[in-house]
DNA sequence: TTGTGCCGACCAGGCCCCGCT
DNA sequence: AAGCGGGGCCTGGTCGGCACA
């Protein structure tokens, strides 16, 4: 199988120059006579010729690839930012590899310039094995602890669970809980942290721990929750730390034919692109997934400065009001 | 920036012994004393060696990088099947990295061992295009016509789409209204072939093509068309060509007020994860992802036979009931 | 002797310094 | 001065060979 492609030399040979000249032409470092060019483009393109990227890289000792490590390549929030980010890096000259598993082998060696990590379930402890790997370009999008040679990139947790939570204070709903994440996921932790504070003291109770249920981020297990928790009738405001689990809620209400938006009151994180298309629509925390993707690849592209230091960026949260949440008066 | 990597030449020069030492310590293909092994890789360890990919592909004319290049990596649908073809590819010792672009330079450089092609919107000339530039491994995941130097492994959007009118047929809901995708979709032209030839057998009509609609593969376009549809009280039947649109369809619905499963009947394709989760349960074509993904790899590794010849294999399609069509008796 | 354990040296493809005409 | 080429080098794999028991 696979054909050996041809070389550099083959080019050469053929066109009755050197080697050099072959490698001048095609990247214009020097000048070449117009003749010798157009008779080296012309074998070139006929012999469908491309340079060997491990060659070059190994030479040059540089490369144009960034790799994207996600926990999961399914997941509409991971694949809504990768989408945008992939296109900048394009526009700038650079190409997007996106991959997942833990620490991948490939990461470690260096055909990458750099790379971002997009992970839910990776901890402070992963992260800081993983930089000691990477020792090059490296942006994370999640968490606010610097990292001794990581830039962070991530979302305003705070701000975003403040809105929101301030926006079911509204509600007469009140016997409110709480439907997370895992316990690894830096997101999950942050939102965990600031829904604690904000229950006390908005909501002025002391007793938030035991209305906190795992939902996984995932619909499945959202949805199992929530649909033994509203046969028993203990709450009727459901906060959930992102949207896919907020679909599992919605789920278990049709199921119980409660109503979203009157017999009960739902919030949702992230504002994937179906919490729009859902009857009623969710609301739920947005960013601006364009401007954070803006800053990740700016961010990235400052380490090429001599000397740079990593640096932590917040990307600020909004919300988007919908129709899950019941309000006492229809403002 | 990026800190130079370690080589195998340090930590030979720190063992003490030679590169090629050092090397048949790596990859064992040579018998090394225990105790020699054990210093060499005692430092290894110390200094966090990892050889340079660039260098080992360069020498070895070998890689177990696979790339999967798709049209965009924000669609459940690629997402879903990719997931479960990313994690057999590991499995096998292959590492998956998913790209997006129309041709990427980095494809037709040679770090990679090979790819798939997994894109909606790539014509066959642009797939004939592709399959010339990559002179490897390469299984594209659409289509039914046989490349020169490239397997096909697709879902068979025949019986498919048959099983779905088929279905529909059963309904009182007989003014339809197809709901398609991009022209240059492999998978759009096949399902328009198809849903035609049904369409005027089965419903016993010559009036096909009026009734096409083109909702681009995405909610948002699919749900701007279903709404001035439905408005003109035009259709009670839409046959959605993907699971996405149909999406649409029910938003436009919601808004109208329609009773999806009662006042109209509403169709989808690809069962992709949500279409479980909408009010009420999305009727839609599913495949077996898990065995589709299995086909994939292993075809992939066909490649590896001397003399293998490309092969297309279709991937049955099933019937998922769910009650978004109206059925006269309700069976 | 006949291995066993190790090493020197070359090679893979392409970049680019430096020197030649 | 303008155009071109020789050859070292980036890193790691591997073959033939050599020393030593």
């Amino acid at each position: 199988m696979s054909k050996k492609s041809v070389t550099i030399k083959e080019i050469a040979d053929i066109a009755g120059v050197s080697v050099a000249t072959v490698s001048y032409v095609l990247n214009g470092k020097k000048k070449i006579s117009e003749k010798t060019r157009t008779k080296v483009l012309a074998i070139v393109q006929q012999l469908n010729y491309t340079p060997n990227l491990s060659a070059q890289n190994l030479r040059t000792q540089d490369s144009k690839l960034v790799f994207a490590l996600v926990n999961s390549i399914n997941s509409s929030f991971n694949t809504e930012i990768l989408a945008k980010i992939d296109q900048k890096f394009d526009s700038r000259g650079y190409q997007l590899l996106t991959l997942t598993g833990k620490i991948p082998e490939v990461i470690r060696t260096n055909i990458f310039d750099g790379g971002i990590v997009l992970n839910y379930n990776l901890s402070f402890d992963d992260l800081e094995d993983l930089a000691r790997h990477v020792h090059k370009k490296m942006v994370i999008l999640s968490g606010s602890t610097p990292l001794k040679s990581a830039s962070i990139v991530s979302m305003d947790n705070e701000s975003g669970m403040t809105l929101i939570l301030e926006e079911l204070y509204k509600s007469p709903h009140k016997r409110i809980c709480f439907i997370c994440g895992p316990s690894e996921s830096i997101n999950n932790q942050e939102r965990l942290a600031i829904s604690e504070k904000i229950f006390k003291s908005l909501f002025q109770r002391d007793d938030f721990s035991i209305h906190v249920y795992n939902g996984f981020f995932n619909s499945d297990a959202a949805y199992e929750v929530a649909l033994k928790l509203m046969k028993s009738d203990s709450y009727d405001a459901f906060v959930c730390f992102n949207d896919s689990m907020a679909l599992g809620v919605y789920q278990a209400a049709a199921e119980l034919g409660l109503k979203i938006g009157e017999d009960i009151s739902v919030t949702g994180f992230d504002n994937i692109f179906f919490s729009r298309h859902l009857t009623p629509g969710l609301t739920t925390v947005a960013i601006d997934k364009d401007s954070w993707a803006e800053a990740v690849v700016e961010t990235y592209l400052a380490f090429n400065d001599e000397n740079h230091e990593p640096t932590i960026t917040k990307i600020p949260a909004s919300l988007k009001k919908r129709k899950s949440i019941q309000l006492r008066d229809n403002t």
